[in-house]
DNA sequence: TATTTTGTGATTACTAGAGTGACAACGCGC
DNA sequence: GCGCGTTGTCACTCTAGTAATCACAAAATA
């Protein structure tokens, strides 16, 4: 990655963490020049000179820049390390604060908790399907049943919770699209038994305009059920994961799932055929 | 505190954390009901119910609420631990991301940086003057000098970098106001001396108009020196910390403090009068 | 002293987001 | 089937916060 794009990632991430768009390409031009007076800053990132003054000021209440209060005013970037550790704890400390103003709020009246157990969710973005993965393979208590159809979701956090659940005395089942996949798994889960889905609409459609890719199929306990897949997005051309979610032994969508493993179908190895 | 603060707090994080007004609060009534429609949230949220939509939906993009398609649709919040966790991941990846972009900057040219030994910068912000505390007292070799106007700066941090450089050889001499203090530090630091010092103007200015309070006083190596004291914002009530710090031997305010400190009058008990 | 540089403030222009309303599709009670 | 409230989508206005420019006094430099 060429100095450029890191200029603008670094500028585009310092405006996701809260700064204006001036505080971020101030704050980048002066860690590049280390030290500066407003004038330099200016030609270095294209914020007008005026506007610099008031810009440092932001960053310096921040704790990201130093000023030496000569004439012409010097400013000084903090390290690196200083900078980020300095918005990370900033962030780590809303986050707890959050926490727990979020766990201390009262409840609504009229809020009938009652476990219902015939629903299907959508969850849209890869971070909340990945998220809500791992809370049911946390949950699990019998049996984990994981099909998965793109290697992109293999991370290492997915394969740690698998681990765990083995340890703690649960079935896993692994299934994958295509061998290609399979032993990649295998390879980093060895103890754990790895399949190859025989069902072909696994890895491609059978309708030729369908451009989708099944994503991860999982199903915990036989009572909760999770599918996602990658839709090419229309409007921009990133891929988008998209997924849906039930849960309750009598759930229709977790019976069909249910139903397709018993077929047998699901693996060309049946790995369970002793169900009574 | 109460319920009602803690909704208010937690919208006002939630923005803080880059969510939008709305979509904060419809994430707070949600999590509060549980679930409900949009127009449910809408009633315990004071959103315009046309407006729920919208902001749901960058709420489920970003993993923190699953959506029921029914009809009428029905939305869910994830929980608490799921979605701070959440929201802490994300952050964390964009600092680290930020910490790889600012490293690969290149310096610009023209920039010689000459180890300047003579200047004086300021800080502003309680963060940045202890970041940069602690950086000096991570830095320290041979001495640290800390005399400590406030109680309020005596963090844990603080007292763990102090007991480091300790371990490590480092000359460790901590200094305070007035003896409720001095006795406080004494009992978290019990292997290390505690004054209290006799300069009558640490603890109050001795002009009466002047509202100012030491915060700290801070010489590493007799040749870094950072101080700080609490000004009364005139603007709005906080109590705002500000600091200078300069370094190098012959950097002037260096030069007074070493010289302050070697008149002996700095600490009651004079730690160190056999210097040559 | 003439001329450039520096810092502050005011002013304008623009845009994202807050706030409102129109409306078609749908479900529900009758 | 028929009225009527509900639901979801759009299009729109209004506003506040930012970006962007300019005017100018104080200070430095030549």
């Amino acid at each position: 990655m060429d100095d450029v794009s890191n200029q603008g990632q670094a500028i585009e991430l310092l405006q996701q963490l809260g700064l204006k768009e001036y505080e971020a390409k101030s704050f980048v031009a002066l860690t590049r020049r280390h030290h500066g007076t407003a004038k330099e800053i200016s030609e270095t990132s294209d914020v007008p000179r005026t506007r610099v003054y008031d810009a440092i000021r932001v960053l310096e209440s921040k704790g990201l820049v130093v000023t030496q209060h000569s004439n012409p005013q010097v400013f000084r970037a903090v390290t690196i390390d200083e900078a980020v550790n300095t918005l990370q704890s900033e962030y780590v400390e809303r986050t707890e604060t959050l926490r727990s103003a979020l766990s201390g709020l009262e409840p609504t009246d009229g809020d009938d908790e009652t476990e219902v157990t015939h629903e299907v969710w959508s969850i849209t973005g890869g971070n909340g399907i990945t998220s809500r993965t791992q809370q049911l393979l946390e949950g699990a208590t019998d049996e984990i049943l994981l099909v998965i159809g793109h290697e992109s979701i293999l991370t290492d956090a997915l394969v740690e919770r698998l681990q765990e659940a083995r340890d703690r005395g649960v079935d896993v089942v692994v299934g994958t699209a295509d061998e290609a996949i399979r032993g990649k798994i295998q390879q980093v889960l060895p103890a754990v038994e790895v399949f190859v889905s025989e069902l072909e609409w696994l890895s491609r459609s059978p309708l030729p305009s369908d451009t989708t890719e099944i994503s991860r199929l999982l199903l915990v306990d036989r009572e909760a059920i999770l599918v996602s897949s990658f839709t090419e997005s229309s409007t921009d051309s990133r891929e988008h994961e998209q997924g849906v979610f039930g849960r309750g032994f009598d759930n229709g969508l977790v019976a069909i799932v249910r139903r397709l493993m018993a077929t047998g179908s699901l693996f060309k190895d049946e790995p369970r055929n002793s169900e009574p």
